[in-house]
DNA sequence: GCTGAGACTGGAAGCGCTTCCAGAATGTCG
DNA sequence: CGACATTCTGGAAGCGCTTCCAGTCTCAGC
């Protein structure tokens, strides 16, 4: 590894000047402190000559309140955590978080709210993120529970700060969570398979002790029972690659003759399309696939997928707005977000 | 949108019991608020006795002390910030983002640190940052200076708290940063090149106003010069697929003949391989490409993409510890990480 | 001119923690 | 056993802000 000595030379940051302080404010305002901070909290009950006089007093000073000191004062931090829990901390790498992280910033910017990311996959980031939230670190908490029973579900419940769930943990109803309509959204790649006249539709879930996982699944088995069609053949797979391709491994060995597969996820749909290639079959002529995610690689699989697309980014910014409407003290309703089917080639 | 209305049956947040203070635990044990946080913070001059009974006391109560209030009374939050900085929010998608985030995040984990992500695209992104640095939000600042000229670095430098550069940003050598071995990682590649007996080797550049591109356009150069040959060609794309795509087309026009070609990312890389092969070439028969990257889509090009690997994650990672090193009162020295060819098909 | 309702103001008491300091307690040694 | 160095201790003063409250001031209305 190669060290370089850095010479600092533009850019050593300048005299580390100490920010003044709303006493120094209130004292060459020639008011009170009380006075200045209700100048700065635009309170009521500040004569024009006081307001001015403050104001003139911060624009030549150059203050900004400090916001630990602000924060002890109203109980209130500023800032709001974005969680994301997964045993294996390399899976924060797919795009999925970027577009989360994309759509809460979004919403945040409009507010005075910062954004604390909090990869918990470990025991220890567990144990930090519980912490965070005792020792009233922040304002509120975003979750994304991705196992079926994620011990942070249980713990975050008794943090005392409002928590969002983005997503369902399993068998759980959170008080507050916006989710895509994964039901509807499975419902809607069967009946097109069905549609375009497939009889032979098989599914490849995801892991059934999962809330979408599951949902995905009830969604394909209510399309099909709606189109007078019995499902033919179901194998679990893990929402990767791999297992997407294993899971159609085996549904060709039981049910050589399906003619259209739905796959809970793009990934498994990718898997999935390998495998089928490799047996010969031609997609969609021979069986037509649809995945579901829209996310990622879907344009990019030969042939490119048809698939479901939910709104991963608006999924962040509505946590981040229900959240925020929780702070305030509102009450909102939870969300479940529309998806909608996107044709490519795959079926 | 559909809406449900959350019953908050098994999840509702259960008696939000004040947390215990200091005095109150301290009051408990017996003995002073003083002795009560010397024991919190195993500060020297406690007695066994003492400490016996704050432990106990803490045990008891469950007390776990008020972040805000600790960070006013020590002048430091807790929080470091990570603020990417590009006009368009949608780039943070990008994998290599969430590269640096796990990075960083993993370096975090060992301290008792909290991660703060900044999007500031927008104006009003940029006025957030500075404000959270002015007005004390946050214990130091990891940035990512994506332009050549980002206005951020001004405004960053006299913000009071210590600031670590991931890629360095144009013409100015910041006092702390972590950078790739761009330039090295150019010559390896343009050295492969040339060691496969390649001799009209072009090159498609980066923004030559960035300190990325230019660095690797220089690697290019020299490699050239050493290997005794003159380059054949050179256009500047942008970093993206579409602008390595157009590069690729000038370069056929003005030099039909060249062998091999030097991406400086693995996008244009792309972009290239699609043309190249559009026009009839084969590669890396008739001509042979190598990018720079590694991260995201060099395995998936047709043919997989011969190219630089840079550890984002490390990056991520050695930026952190730097910050910490620099808010710990260290005076660390900047570091630039090694790259390495990674061979695959398309040379 | 007097009254009472507002509008305004500054003092003071927090928010919950750290840390300095003077003094009390303990121990050591000749 | 006294002198002195150590170790401990709690009181008090912050950190920089908000907010309650009891006053002061202004002014319409009678």
């Amino acid at each position: 590894m190669l060290r370089t000595k850095g010479t600092g030379s533009q850019m050593t940051a300048s005299t580390p000047r100490r920010q003044p302080t709303l006493d120094e404010v209130a004292e060459r305002a020639g008011v009170s402190r009380s006075a200045a901070s209700r100048v700065i909290n635009k309170a009521p009950h500040v004569s024009r000559a006081t307001r001015d006089a403050v104001e003139r007093a911060i624009k030549e000073m150059g203050y900004l309140p400090n916001r630990t000191a602000r924060a002890l004062a109203t109980r209130q931090t500023g800032i709001v955590a974005l969680a994301v829990s997964h045993d294996d901390p390399q899976l924060f790498a797919d795009p999925f978080f970027a577009q989360v992280i994309v759509g809460v910033s979004a919403a945040l910017e409009e507010t005075d709210l910062h954004l604390l990311l909090c990869l918990a996959s470990s025991g220890r980031g567990r144990f930090r993120l519980t912490n965070l939230l005792r020792t009233r670190g922040v304002d509120g908490l975003m979750l994304m529970p991705l196992h079926g029973d994620d011990p942070l579900t249980r713990l975050v419940a008794q943090a005392g700060v409002p928590v969002v769930y983005g997503g369902r943990p399993w068998h759980v109803q959170p008080q507050w969570y916006v989710d895509s309509d994964n039901v509807g959204g499975a419902r809607l790649a069967t009946e097109y398979l069905a549609g375009l006249g497939r009889t032979r539709i098989a599914a490849i879930t995801g892991q059934m002790s999962t809330d979408v996982g599951e949902a995905r699944y009830r969604g394909y088995r209510e399309a099909m029972i709606i189109a007078g069609l019995t499902p033919h053949g179901t194998a679990e797979g893990d929402f990767t690659e791999a297992g997407g391709a294993a899971a159609m491994r085996s549904l060709l060995a039981s049910h050589p003759d399906l003619d259209a597969v739905f796959a809970a996820s793009d990934k498994m749909a990718a898997g999935a399309l390998r495998v089928l290639t490799n047996s010969g079959r031609s997609v969609p002529a021979d069986v037509a696939v649809v995945g579901f995610d829209d996310v990622g690689i879907a344009e990019h699989t030969a042939p490119p997928l048809t698939t479901i697309h939910q709104s991963i980014q608006a999924l962040g910014k509505e946590m981040a707005r229900m959240l925020i409407a929780v702070i305030g003290g509102e009450e909102p309703t939870s969300l479940i977000l529309p998806t909608r089917l996107v044709r490519r080639e795959s079926a």
